[in-house]
DNA sequence: TTGTAGGCGTTATCAG
DNA sequence: CTGATAACGCCTACAA
């Protein structure tokens, strides 16, 4: 005994096929009895509709566009591998995806990207972009032309996005506030917390989440304010040698990426593992950073479950059927040496 | 233009559908030359076969069945759960699920259950069982009637099961000894080990990972001989009772299930929070002592993701299709309190 | 060894 | 408003 088809719905409610599809998917021109006729049926039988022959059918496609920034460091780099590799999959069910790099920073650009994106030849956008005003709004326009819009990684709260695809970073920083404070042990200590920028939103809710876990459980950690290095390697060796002169230094927190350039100056500080160091997201510096003990635990989300989950939450907004909540759910992981996945 | 199908590729090699097709199977009955003519016109044109297409054209269905044992703890409950739920949504790629309980321990009635599979009627076993000789045999057996077969959690790793469906044990023990170690601090400790039974290979794998870490990382560290409770919420009190009597413990590696008896036990001796307690699996039992302070980590692996790699890998295997490596890879997650999913 | 025709479950285009 | 009928991309008898 196989599932029911249209066929035996409409043998069961006494009308033709087309009727029944029509009231499948909501569409006019049938008379209020007759549709209750058909959905009794539905009822009756326990008809769950065959995504894979509907599609086929309606041969559609779904042309997914990303925008992802341009430079952003190695993390955006594992981001669109991942990305590149869930769309070969994600082909198996017509999924396409083009990937779009914008200036990193210049939200204005990004949105006149958007701005340009036609709703007949693309059935769904993510992004991970900062969240601005100019950008609030060319997500909005985008949803009002009925494009789907999903936030990447980083997410746009007031944007009015269908989803956001990525991990909580107030709870990603108290999970490092909390690894930071047990790792450093009773004792009085002093924190420094590095940031390429504290622009984006992310940085920021991390910083968040990892004063408030310090403060609250481990009262004689004492986090120092966040030094900005902006990318600059100089920038952060000198502010760390600052930052030394003064007091012995129990550990570093790095709030976003940068770990290559850290190691090199613990390294010239000769440092290297003598601190306890905690950071975001496993790329392979970080990786790398791990499995030599100079870094001691990564904060990260699943770069390829990102990815997959972007494309397979866009397809289902496109057809408007509802996500699995679970299966999209990101976990934050916590990496350390004994647990890097091969 | 959108994707080449299977007549395009018939009309560019001048062939017909059905002789594609038998190129496409790999069926016999063709000539050399004009399997060649037709994989270069797939080439040229870079057909990808449309599987949903495939899958409905054949109107094949895949029952699998899943076996787990009896008891087991409220892991394995939470792993039925999920394969529930990811056997509900696997209905779209018609992939249907039934579960089959045995005596926990039992393995000569699973074994027979396995050797009562009818290769026509299941496309797939999945089970999670200690791995014992009738055992392995019965896995062989069913291997050599074309069912292809996939241990879960617990590896099987000399019955030839055509894949393995958990983590690494040792490294989730040596995971938990880092925590372990690092949680501790730097001063000389004694941790107990408990244990339901040693029966399982996983749990002698998560000790000796668990062991190998202490020794070489914390030599300040004692690990004590592993307690063996049977289950029983009084052993495991007299036995921590005689641990106690003779030292302070700094900590507790909790190597199974029974996160609720320790719990109580340590409660009813006034250790509750004063001791670090690492344990295995999130449960709900083990989700509540995380929130409520009385366990500071976990390792665990996702069942969620556990029951959908389950259900993916053997569909593959029944359709002798290759699996996506990187997403059936299962990671090895630490759970503290500040990540806990929702 | 190869080709033809029909079908899988759904949608879409016509007439009625 | 409703109903035949032909797609969609692929597989599978059966025929040649």
């Amino acid at each position: 005994m196989s599932r029911p088809t249209v066929n035996d719905i409409a043998r069961e409610a006494g009308v033709s096929l087309a009727t029944v599809d029509r009231v499948l998917n909501a569409r006019p021109g049938v008379r209020g009895k007759t549709i209750t006729a058909v959905n009794e049926a539905i009822a009756r039988l326990g008809y769950v509709r065959d995504m894979a022959a509907a599609n086929l059918a309606r041969s559609r496609r779904y042309p997914m566009a990303v925008f992802l920034p341009d430079g952003g460091g190695q993390f955006v780099q594992t981001v669109a591998d991942a990305l590149d590799e869930a769309a070969q999959q994600a082909a198996a069910t017509r999924t396409e995806m083009s990937l779009i790099r914008y200036p990193a920073g210049d939200t204005h650009h990004l949105a006149a990207l958007l701005a340009g994106v036609d709703p007949e030849a693309v059935a769904g956008v993510a992004l991970m972009a900062p969240e601005t005003p100019v950008l609030r709004d060319a997500v909005r326009a985008l949803r009002a032309r009925a494009v789907p819009v999903v936030a990447l990684a980083s997410d746009l709260p007031n944007a009015g996005c269908d989803h956001f695809i990525g991990i909580d970073s107030r709870a990603a920083g108290r999970t490092a506030g909390v690894l930071m404070g047990r790792f450093l042990g009773a004792r009085p200590q002093r924190v420094a917390v590095l940031a390429e920028t504290m622009l984006l939103r992310d940085a920021i809710e991390r910083r968040r989440g990892f004063d408030e876990v310090l403060q609250a459980d481990f009262p004689l950690v004492e986090v120092l304010p966040t030094l900005e290095t902006h990318g600059a390697t100089e920038a952060l060796r000198r502010g760390l040698a600052e930052i030394l002169t003064g007091t012995d230094l129990g550990g570093i927190y790095l709030l976003g990426s940068g770990h290559r350039a850290l190691t090199a100056a613990l390294e010239g500080m000769g440092l290297l593992g003598r601190v306890v160091v905690i950071g975001h997201e496993l790329t392979k510096a970080s990786r790398a950073a791990l499995e030599s003990g100079h870094i001691h635990a990564v904060i990260a989300q699943n770069p390829g479950h990102l990815a997959r989950s972007t494309l397979r939450v866009l397809r289902a907004k496109a057809d408007r059927q509802p996500i699995d909540e679970g299966q999209e759910q990101l976990r934050i992981d916590i990496v350390i040496r004994e647990n890097l996945p091969a």
